[in-house]
DNA sequence: CTGGGATGTGCTTACGTATTCACATCGAGC
DNA sequence: GCTCGATGTGAATACGTAAGCACATCCCAG
């Protein structure tokens, strides 16, 4: 009769433990107010005894509910990382869990969806630009899953929708470039794979040129550190150096820093950077970026208001959220 | 008829359409060998017309598996994020899920760990130093419930434990600086807490030892970046200044190079550093960090290995696997 | 032509819980 | 003393699937 028992225990072990139905014990574990005192204290007695622990898969089953929301996010990236973090600790806080979909590339990204069906989820935050939308509209079909899609704007119309705001943010980090003085800039992303790349390389060139100045784009082939190393060469070997150069992300910013200093430059002496995300990285001293913080708890909330809320709003909405441009010492020309 | 009916589709409705009976329905979704090929593409059809799709949730109920592995991590840190990665992965490879238990402070493990039991998860993959004992053991007793300690050499003797070798690790490290002509080192970690540093702690004196050299110990008082930047300061302001620094992790040691650097010190010139993981950003350009590089796919295949292996091996089995080390820039003398 | 293993399918039950319905009990109001 | 509403509990059922068992069919060896 020791809590050690190895064997399974249900609540009917304990209703027949506590002298009552199997009916009760339920209650006492979901529903604790429909029962008296003195009948929900002996079985609470009679569960700690047994050891038993309320089977979450049967209540699903029963319920229609897992409490569980899965995220769709890339597999190797600074960025998502610090997303889920914030995202997973909002839901433990709600008693609900985060199942991980992480992705390599497009093929693993429906295999994921197809898991997603397979468990019945409450939400799903996608954060993949590459699922193809017969698949999104498969999604939006499933009874019970509210899917959001979380800074892709690709999904706009699809989807309801979070994101920062990319195009206030990029001119935000265009005029504060401008500010210090340059007279050309490039822009260094993935405007092929990216969607946020995109809006951000436009709103930037756009308010550069309201100040007359042209923004040539370079492709970074990629979303990591490496992309942007690499990337630093092609400045570098450019017939004219800019006076900045513009990240489509801090991890692709904080690789061009390093490869532009490789090369021989000093950033912010002969070049300035700037990033966006706000990556605890992009602070560090050794880079002290200048970029565009995006508010992480801000977007997380919004996102799971559109899941959890059961006011299920008109149609498809929209959330987009400024960010906070922070100044480091990658555009203040005074210590070059 | 068309696939996007919103409503619930059972087997018992694929069933219907395809006039067949529930199980044969569901032998086709769990094991297709058993049903006559006719039959198997007919099923397979009505299923596709219905948009029927299996509930994971029932199957898990009645197969008493989930094919979920759950993770008890620190929410914010750099190693553990690589980890991550690497076990979801793996686990997505063989049709498992991964759920994320991220902790900040130890209330929310045991709150974590009543999610583990509830959701009767296949396995559990531990790294918090933080757990009670009664706890771990309660762990072990849920039936189909298979836990590992992951670097977590506190944990050994109470749960199978996988991790890299700390203590030798700490040593070729130790040995390498030694081999660069030091005369003095410290070590900066945060042993009250880690019990990996305190291994490591432990190895590398021993080793300095073995040369005559002593290894004063100073306490970061955490494991992130900030406190490593911190600490850098106790270096500073310290009476004599030792030839190289050992950090406790690499990310400590990437606080302790920005932090002496912003000091005015030189990282090599003026002083060695090495960190502990072999991080991603340890290799960055800008670091260049000599340090012992986890192999964290062998870890993560070991630890699934024990939790899936069907043959419950004697006890409790421990895997101690070698790193390696990585030579960096940050002890090379020559390019002060 | 018959016996018997192989193959394919259906019937039935069990997994553990939440919830509806019915019923018993009790206290208060006339 | 009787009715009525409120409260607490039990019996029964449904959630959707997997799998044991029984049974029908078929093919081939004898």
């Amino acid at each position: 009769m020791r809590g050690d028992s190895a064997a399974r225990v249900t609540s009917h072990d304990v209703a027949a433990e506590a002298g009552v139905s199997q009916a009760t014990v339920a209650r006492v574990f979901s529903a604790p107010d429909k029962v008296a005192l003195a009948t929900r204290e002996r079985v609470r007695e009679a569960a700690a005894r047994l050891g038993y622990v309320p089977n979450a898969i049967a209540r699903s089953l029963k319920s229609q509910r897992t409490d569980i929301v899965g995220a769709v996010v890339p597999a190797k990236s600074e960025y998502w990382q610090d997303v889920l973090t914030a995202l997973s600790r909002r839901l433990a806080e709600q008693g609900k869990q985060l199942l991980l979909f992480p992705f390599a590339d497009a093929d693993h990204v429906e295999e994921a969806l197809d898991s997603v069906e397979q468990y019945r989820l409450d939400g799903l935050v996608l954060a993949s630009s590459t699922i193809r939308p017969e698949h999104l509209v498969r999604m939006m079909r499933r009874p019970n899953l509210r899917a959001v899609a979380f800074n892709q704007p690709a999904a706009s119309g699809l989807l309801p929708l979070v994101m920062v705001d990319n195009d206030a943010g990029a001119r935000d980090l265009a005029e504060h470039v401008v500010a210090q003085g340059i007279g050309t800039a490039t822009f260094v992303g993935t405007i092929a794979s990216a969607s946020t790349d995109q809006i951000r390389y436009r709103g930037a060139a756009s308010a550069l040129a309201d100040h007359g100045i042209a923004c040539p784009y370079v492709e970074a082939g990629g979303f990591s550190y490496d992309a942007g190393y690499k990337a630093a060469a092609l400045i570098l070997d450019g017939a004219d150096r800019p006076d900045a150069v513009m990240g489509g992300s801090d991890e692709v910013a904080l690789g061009l820093i390093d490869g532009l200093r490789t090369g021989g430059l000093n950033v912010p002496g002969d070049l300035l950077v700037t990033g966006f995300d706000g990556l605890p990285q992009a602070s560090w001293a050794g880079y002290d970026l200048t970029t565009l913080v995006q508010p992480i708890d801000v977007l997380v909330d919004a996102t799971l208001a559109i899941i959890f809320d059961d006011a299920r709003d008109a149609a498809q909405p929209e959330r987009i959220v400024p960010g906070t441009l922070r100044e480091g010492k990658t555009t203040r020309r005074g210590n070059g």
